[in-house]
RNA sequence: GUGCCCGUAGCUCAGUCGGACAGAGCGUCUGACUACGAAUCAGAAGGUCGGGGGUUCGAAUCCCUCCGGGCACGCCA
């Protein structure tokens, strides 16, 4: 199996959805008793060349069982569908029976299909809640491009989750514990009170860059003088203890910080359903280790307190510190815990980096130990590393990139080529907000997680081919047309015609003509798969599905609309192609959306 | 050392529960704005799918092995 992530069982079921595969795979099985609908479904292939047809069905398989040639058993099935069937058109070449269906034939039901709420919206789950952990910053730190994976990420999955029937909960777990804030907290002692009391006191962004300049001093001054780690170490004790000092730093620490975070939340359109720091499960975690302990679960070894996961075939998950304090495996128990039984999570779900797959798989072990018998509804969502120029981003020595500077370099690129290209738009400011941060989120969404990405600003900038502004720039060019289109005189014809053509009965010539050629089917074929997609995403956890399918559709409509005028004079005729058009326009606006991408109207 | 991830065109990447000559975008070159938006479209050039074995009628895809890059492997999160 690929990938780390642990799959849910429940969904791994046939990917299907397309009506037009479906079609197919029917009127095959009446000349194929041997296979079931299903199975025939599943085997059904997309030929590498459309003059090859519309499906392949390879007959390989068949020739074991059979006890004949692939290329026999191929021209069989076409006579006999020659012979009996109607609707698609089969030829057999070599070991493969390529299927052409008769357009005309099946485009009523198409339409239909299209229009239909289901289409955008596959039920697969019934309401079960899952909680997202996903974005969890860490205080004091800046918001860099490193956390806007996690972010968008989970986003885009909450957003599917919702979509196919289950309550998303997103949970946005603050890194607002742990020793480094023993450090911050003497940094700013030593250096940074002086420069407050100055009235040097930054606000905003430049905020977090102090404390950040603070950090990274800190840790530069402590490779030449060790006694400032004991320091860091004290400072932390002074806060677990309630020491008023540290506790007042931290808060302040706490709430500069989600400023700033908040600040970039609104500008990426992300929302929280919980906003919970580490520290509120402090004082939850005694029960967990007083469990473990009671179970048998937790041993000493080399003073510190572990559970063995020998036979899981995992090394020891560490408890308890030598010193009898707490890591972040046992917080990430208590939270897990808590996420199950108080907020009545059916499903846990972890967007973390890869790196922590270890740790992951530690905790759900544990979990499991415990008699959790939810643990194996725990899903770890992994992604690959960002770095830039090839280096990996470290925060203790200052290499970070704020995602703010990234974002207002593409706005503003974004806002140039609209002066340059539509200069009589209106909302100009919006519309480059929208673009430019659409370029950078799609722009990481659109690869799969988990390779680690190499970040370029030239390419986070680059609105040309695949990229987000590509998918609006069409999305806002179909909506141009269909507004054009109701300026049009006789709007009550016009509707109904449309209506006729999403009734799902028969269709006047034109309109058939006008969308069976290639260019107008390839759109409605692309469509059709629209469903499958997103159960598709979902099961991989992979937001990427829904991008790479957007791009596809963007270029099968753009095609489409190179090659054939749509407001034509033939009412039935406009009408066909306006409400491909307009399916389109929505699908690519519904997609956008699940990946967190808005499309204007005019961009 | 052990485990996991990655290795496909100059660059960035799809395709990986096996299927027909390996697909996009960027970049390069050539065309298309007096039609609904040229942030577009059409075409060209460009690849030992990291190497080698194996399974199979058929392998980028599955198995083994080696090479290269990354991450993780006890008191950070």
């Amino acid at each position: 199996m690929k990938g780390t992530a642990i799959r849910c069982k429940a969904r791994q079921t046939e990917v299907v959805g397309c009506m037009l595969k479906r079609y197919a795979a029917e009127r095959l099985s009446s000349v194929i008793p041997d296979l079931s609908v299903e199975a025939i479904e599943a085997a059904l292939e997309v030929p590498p060349n459309p003059a090859f047809g519309d499906w392949a069905f390879p007959a390989f398989p068949l020739a074991k069982t059979r006890r004949k040639a692939p290329p026999i058993i191929a021209r069989e099935i076409a006579e006999a569908l020659a012979a009996g069937v109607s609707g698609l058109r089969a030829e057999a070449v070599g070991g493969f029976v390529n299927l052409r269906l008769d357009r005309a034939a099946i485009l009523p039901d198409l339409l239909r299909a299209l229009s239909a709420p289901e289409h955008k919206a596959p039920k697969v789950g019934a309401g079960e809640r899952v909680i997202i952990d996903m974005s969890s910053p860490n205080i004091a730190k800046p918001f860099g491009v490193g956390h806007l994976r996690s972010t968008v990420i989970g986003r885009a999955l909450a957003n599917l989750y919702a979509r196919l029937g289950y309550t998303p909960v997103r949970v946005n777990h603050i890194g607002d514990w742990g020793t480094q804030f023993g450090k911050q907290i003497a940094a700013y002692k030593r250096w940074g009170e002086a420069i407050d009391r100055d009235g040097g006191a930054e606000a905003g962004k430049d905020r977090i860059r102090f404390y950040l300049s603070l950090y990274v001093r800190f840790h530069e001054e402590a490779e030449r003088d060790p006694s400032l780690e004991a320091e860091g170490r004290r400072w932390f004790q002074k806060l677990e203890a309630g020491d008023p000092e540290a506790r007042r730093l931290w808060q302040m620490f706490v709430e500069d910080s989600l400023r700033e975070f908040e600040r970039m939340y609104r500008r990426l359109g992300v929302e929280f359903d919980r906003v919970i720091g580490e520290s509120f499960y402090n004082d939850r975690m005694p029960a967990v280790i007083d469990e473990l302990r009671e179970k048998g679960l937790l041993e000493e070894s080399e003073g510190a307190m572990v559970v063995r996961l020998d036979d899981e075939g995992l090394p020891p998950c560490l408890i308890l510190k030598s010193d009898g304090t707490t890591l972040y495996a046992t917080r990430d128990l208590a939270t897990a815990i808590y996420r199950h039984d108080e907020m009545g999570g059916d499903w846990l779900v972890y967007v973390v980096g890869q790196e922590q797959t270890l740790h992951f798989k530690q905790v759900f072990s544990v979990l499991k130990k415990m008699g959790r018998t939810w643990a194996d509804r725990c899903v770890h969502v992994p992604f690959g590393l960002l770095r830039f120029a090839g280096k990996k981003l470290s925060t203790r020595k200052g290499h970070v990139i704020f995602l703010e500077d990234v974002i207002d370099e593409a706005v503003a690129k974004a806002r140039e080529i609209i002066e340059e290209k539509n200069p009589a738009l209106e909302n100009k400011d919006e519309v480059a907000e929208a673009v430019g941060i659409g370029a950078i989120v799609f722009g990481d969404l659109k690869n799969g997680r988990l390779g680690d990405v190499n970040f370029s600003l030239e390419e986070a900038l680059n609105f040309d081919g695949e990229t987000g502004p590509y998918v609006q720039y069409t999305h806002a060019r179909a909506r141009t047309v269909l507004a054009r289109a109701a300026e049009d005189a006789d709007p009550a014809a016009l509707a109904a015609a449309k209506a006729r053509l999403e009734s799902g009965g028969p269709l006047p010539p034109s309109a058939t003509a006008a969308l069976i050629t290639d260019a107008a089917w390839a759109v409605l074929g692309v469509l059709d798969r629209y469903p499958a997609e997103l159960r598709a995403a979902l099961e991989r956890y992979e937001p990427s599905v829904v991008a790479r399918y957007a791009l596809e559709l963007a270029k099968a409509f753009n095609r489409f609309y190179h090659a054939e005028r749509i407001l034509v004079p033939d009412v039935d005729e406009r009408a066909a192609k306006l409400v491909l058009v307009e399916r389109a326009a929505d699908v690519l606006q519904d997609a956008l959306g699940l990946l967190g991408i808005a499309a204007p109207e005019r961009i």
